[in-house]
Parts: structure tokens; sequence; C-alpha cells
RNA sequence: GCGCCCGUAGCUCAGUAGGAUAGAGCAGCGGUUUCCUAAACCGUUGGCCGGAGGUUCGAAUCCUCUCGGGCGUACCA
């Protein structure tokens, strides 16, 4: 397909320049060589393929860049290959290739390429062979890649900006999935420290105060209503067993945990968002010593050293000072903790890390950089990804939020107000450093002022085509065998040319850890084909021939979007 | 003080593995429906890409400085 005819392109072109040098022609070095990048120019008139290669050898080559330019056309097309029957300005005339290097030629250098119908609609029919695969690549080759997110300590419900990182980590994991890696998505639950002995000893005072008992919230106690609820709860299923149950005693913790951890999950369920793995640092990390173990490790390997009663982690380079991962009371810190959860992760295989945290971490970069080295690892395989504040919009009013007094708008409110589909395209629509608005009005509205149902729509309406085909007097079993070839409008085309980029462009979402850029795409693509199906009839019963070519076309559409929204975690419905 | 992120149209934001004329949506203005979904389409207004230097054949994109905004700088999690 499409990335693989531009390896093709370049590596030719790459073996014209080698040759011109080693003959000569060209003033070069053959070992130092700029890399031969294939571009698709947004505006068509300067070709479909293009590189700027003889602009960049230029100055090596002490030469004018369309001079060079030139030259690489001329030993490009020196021999006739079945490679170049799909391009244009090109013909064979007596065994030889005669073309004129003004077709080719552009601007100060640029060289130019435009392909035949012919080629493009062999793309029509690739996509429509591969379907769900489409936009599949091997680029990960296997490699194993854990995608750490949300992971919201289990102490209160998730919030709208947890949100954000469910919808960003899932989307990214699915793309990182579709482009070939090996993808494991785990949540890290918080459920030891002294969070949990407060959370505890909330619930406590919460439950006597359900039974009638006068009882006050720890200083720092979590105030929410949700504790409210599940005291409640408690009372409901165990009457006043736990009355004179110590206000510290494990069994608050646990429950408190255990329903708030259910709570999380639903939210994330309605949310489309799975875990492969839900790791308890508590069971996983604490009770096996892995904390201890690592500690170890790092002193064994003079990364941790003590000073002043404390147990420090060498920051080195990453950081000004170093970092206490064991206090002087002897209890390990939750920098401890992560170093271990992270050991862990390598030790489970895993050659890529991936964790997606709040603005608020940022500041923390360093030290898991540091940690990651002194573990004996390369820093550049954890990817830290931060994404910014998300505030919420009503009316053209900010809503107000306040984690501390425990009012904030949850996940669970926005998803029921507005819809999981929409609140996952709408995170997905910035990129993690933009601190970004998201206005509930908008997600609301069922019109294109509304990008979701824009390219939501666009799916409806061609299962809409194909609802209505036998009613026009076409045959579902007649689109493989259309005539492809068919196709040939700028509409057409240009649907076409952005259906072939799409494998590309997951690769380039797993490569920056971005799937936002799907939003974009597909609004592009959406914009397209409602264009082109306002300009163009589909199915004309005077033109049997087109309209099925038109079908087939449609039907690769549908996979593209269908694809890309999946990624997104997004439905494609079949009718609105 | 130090560090990280951001600054692109009136608003919300794309575009940053350097490429040819900087994009979308909203808002504004004006049009389109005997026709497969008007949840749509077409036209139009709007920009010194915060500013100044530098690297380059070429910079919104890379480097330095600077101004403005956000956040972080714990023996908390």
């Amino acid at each position: 397909m499409l990335i693989h005819f531009k390896k093709q392109l370049a590596e030719k072109i790459k073996q014209a320049i080698i040759s011109l040098a080693k003959s000569g022609k060209l003033n070069l070095e053959v070992d130092r060589l700029p890399e031969v990048v294939i571009e698709i120019p947004a505006n068509s008139s300067f070709g479909e393929f293009s590189t700027p290669v003889a602009l960049q050898l230029a100055k090596a080559a002490q030469n004018n860049p369309r001079k060079i330019a030139e030259m690489i056309l001329a030993e490009l097309f020196r021999e006739v290959s079945p490679f170049w029957e799909d391009f244009t300005a090109l013909e064979i005339e007596a065994g030889r290739m005669v073309f004129k290097p003004a077709d080719f030629l552009a601007g100060p250098g640029f060289i130019n390429f435009t392909m035949k119908d012919k080629f493009w609609a062999t793309m029509v029919k690739i996509i429509n062979e591969q379907g769900a695969g489409y936009g599949s690549s091997d680029y990960g080759q296997k490699r194993k890649v854990m995608v750490e997110f949300v992971s919201a300590n289990p102490t209160g419900p998730l919030h709208i900006g947890h949100g954000r990182s469910a919808a960003y980590g899932d989307s990214l994991a699915r793309v990182l999935r579709l482009a070939g890696f090996d993808v494991w998505r785990e949540y890290y639950i918080n459920d030891a420290g002294r969070q949990m002995g407060l959370l505890g000893k909330s619930l406590h005072a919460r439950y006597l105060q359900e039974l009638g008992v006068e009882a006050s919230l720890p200083a720092e106690g979590y105030r929410g209503r949700y504790l409210v609820e599940i005291a409640k709860q408690l009372k409901n299923e165990q009457g006043d067993k736990y009355r004179n149950e110590a206000a510290d005693s494990e069994f608050f913790i646990n429950y408190a945990v255990e329903m708030i951890l259910a709570g999380i999950r639903s939210d994330l369920a309605e949310f489309k968002v799975e875990f492969d793995h839900w790791f308890s640092e508590k069971r996983e990390l604490h009770d096996t010593n892995k904390v201890e173990e690592c500690l170890e490790y790092l002193k064994s390997r003079k990364a941790v050293y003590q000073k002043d009663g404390a147990a420090w982690l060498k920051t080195g380079e990453w950081e000004e000072q170093d970092r206490v991962v064991v206090n002087s009371q002897g209890v390990p810190t939750y920098l401890a903790g992560d170093i271990a959860y992270h050991k862990n992760k390598y030790e489970r295989g895993f050659e890529t890390l991936i964790d997606i945290w709040g603005h608020d971490h940022h500041g923390y970069q360093p030290r898991m950089k540091a940690m990651v080295e002194a573990l004996g690892y390369s820093p550049d395989s954890l990817h830290l990804i931060v994404y910014q504040l998300v505030s919420l919009l009503r009316d053209g009013a900010p809503v107000k939020m306040s984690t501390r007094a425990g009012e904030f708008i949850t996940l669970k409110e926005v998803l029921d107000e507005v819809g999981s589909d929409a609140v996952r395209y709408f995170f997905n629509m910035r990129g993690p450093d933009s601190q970004m608005e998201f206005d509930l009005e908008l997600a609301k509205k069922q019109s294109s002022d509304n990008p979701v149902f824009y390219v939501q729509y666009a799916h409806a309406r061609i299962c809409s085509i194909f609802r209505n085909m036998a009613e026009y007097g076409f045959n579902e079993a007649d689109i493989p065998t259309a005539k492809v070839d068919l196709l040939t409008t700028e509409g057409e085309r240009d649907l076409i040319k952005k259906l072939a980029a799409f494998p590309e462009l997951v690769i380039k979402c797993a490569k920056s850890d971005e799937p936002h850029h799907l939003t974009t795409y597909l609004q592009e693509m959406a914009a397209i084909f409602h264009s082109f199906y306002k300009h163009h009839r589909i199915m004309d019963r005077e033109n049997q021939e087109l309209s099925y070519a038109r079908l087939k076309l449609m039907k690769a559409l549908k996979i593209v979007i269908h694809n890309g929204l999946d990624l997104l975690g997004v439905t494609a419905p079949e009718r609105m």
C-alpha cells in the first residue's frame, strides 16, 4: 500500500543519487546522504508525491538544485521498469523512457510525481480487502508496551480530569495496538499509605452518623457526599454490626476502597475504557516486600544512600537535589513505591512504559527519569505524558470546581449529560499540552457545530445509501467486481488520497503518542465526503458501472471512518 | 529563584520527524432543498503564527534572549 510505495520510491531516488555520486556526476560522499523524504503536498498542483532532496543536496554538491533534480530524474528513468507504469508524464518509446523534466520539476528544485487513476483505484480495492484490519501495520514489531493511565486514588469518584486521562490513554492504547505493538493497559491503585487511613476514618465517622451517633470527620478527612452514600449502604447491609469497630480498623478502609473502585470501574466501563490489570500497590508491592527488595537492589547499585537518618535516591543530572525514598521514621515514601512499581513493569518484559499523568504531577518527571536510569534502563523507554487541566463551560461560563471542598464535577455526571461518544471525541480533539475548555452545550448539540455528529453523520449517510441500494436497482453482490478505474473526478481522487493516508496516520499517532490527530483527520475526511455527496450522484440508474465504482468507494470510506472512530472509542451509527 | 507547559483569525483550537500560498469549527455576512438523510453543501470577511535575534536554500516548526499566561518546586500521595 501507500507506505510501502513511498518507501520504494524513496529507495529508487536514493539509488539514483548514489549512482550519480559514484560516477562522479555529482560531487557527493555516498555515506553522508540525507534521507530521501517523500511528502504528499497539500496542493496537488505540486504533484501527489514530492521530494525536496535536490534542495538538500545543493550545498554539498555545490550545484544548482534544479540542475541536480534534472540529473536525478535522468538517472531515475534511465531504465524501463514496471514500477513506473503508474506514473503520469512518462512514456515508453522504443524500449526507452521518454519524459520532459519540466513535468517533474517545480519551484527551486522540488521533484514532483503524479499518479495515474489506476494507481489510486487500486487503493480502493486494498481498503475493501483489508476491511476492519485497514490501518494496521507492523510498525510496533510486537514490542511490549504498557500504558498506565487514570490510576486515580481510590478515595473518591472519577472527576472530569480523569476522563481526559481515560479517553487519551485508551485511544492511545488502541492506536498502538493497530500499529503493531503488544499493548497492556494498567491502572495503579494507590491503596496503601496515609490517605487510606484517612479514608477509613472518614467512612467510620459517616457510618456512625448514619447510626445516629454523633461523630465528626477527621481534620483532613474526605467530605464528599459519596462517602455518605457508602455509609448508608454499609448500614443497610450490616446494620450496626461495626458500631464498636475501631476508627482505624482495616474494615472501613477495605469497605470504602472496594465500593469506590466498583464505582470507578463502572464509570470507566460506561466510557468504554477497559484495563488488562488493576495493580494493587498494597497487595502487589507492599505485602510481597517488593518495595524493600527494590530499595536493597538500588543500594547495591549505589543509587540509594543513607543520610540524616533517611534513604535518598541519587537523581544525578536530572535534578538539583536527591529525593527521599525512606523517611527518618523508616517509612518508604510514595516515590519508593513508584520505583518498585516501575521496576516491576520492566521485569514483566515491557520495553516501553507510557505513564499518563495530570498536570499537577509534572514536577515529578525528572526524578522518574532518574529512577529509570538508577534501575539500569534507558530513560527514553519511559514516556511521561502530562495532560493539562480541563475546565468545563456551561452557557459560556466556567463551571466552578474545588476538589478540596469535595465539590467537583464527576465523569459520571458529564457522561450522563452529554454521552460517552461526545466526551471521548472532545477529549481527543486536543493535544495533551493544551489546557482545554470542554463546552457542555456544544457537546450536546446535534448539528455540524458539533464535530462528533459531523463525522458520525457521514457514516450514517453512507449506511443510508447502502440501505437504499435495492430500491435503486443495485446489488450488494456486484460491488466487489466494480470497475474502480472509473473513479476519475477530482472529488473522488481527493477522497481516495485521504483514505490511502490512514495507515500512515495511525503510525504517526503511535510514534508521537498522540491519538488526537485522528479527530482532525476524520473531520477532514467527513468534509470531503459531504461535499462529494452533495455534488455527485452515487447511485445513478443511467450509469450502472460508475455507480458500482462509487459504491465500492463508499464502502472503503465507511471502513475508514468506522476504523477511525473505533480507535477513539466512539460509535459509528448506522442511522441518525 | 529554578524547572515544565502554553502563546497561531473576534472565540475554541489543529498544524511543530523544517518545505512550496498558515488551516478547521464557532461567531459575522450572503446563498443552496422537484435530487441516495439540509445533522448537509457553496461563497465571503478575518492573521506581521507574542516580540527580537540566530541556524538554513527554506522556520509557526530548531537554537538563544525577551514579554505575557498556567503549573510545579515535601522526609504528602
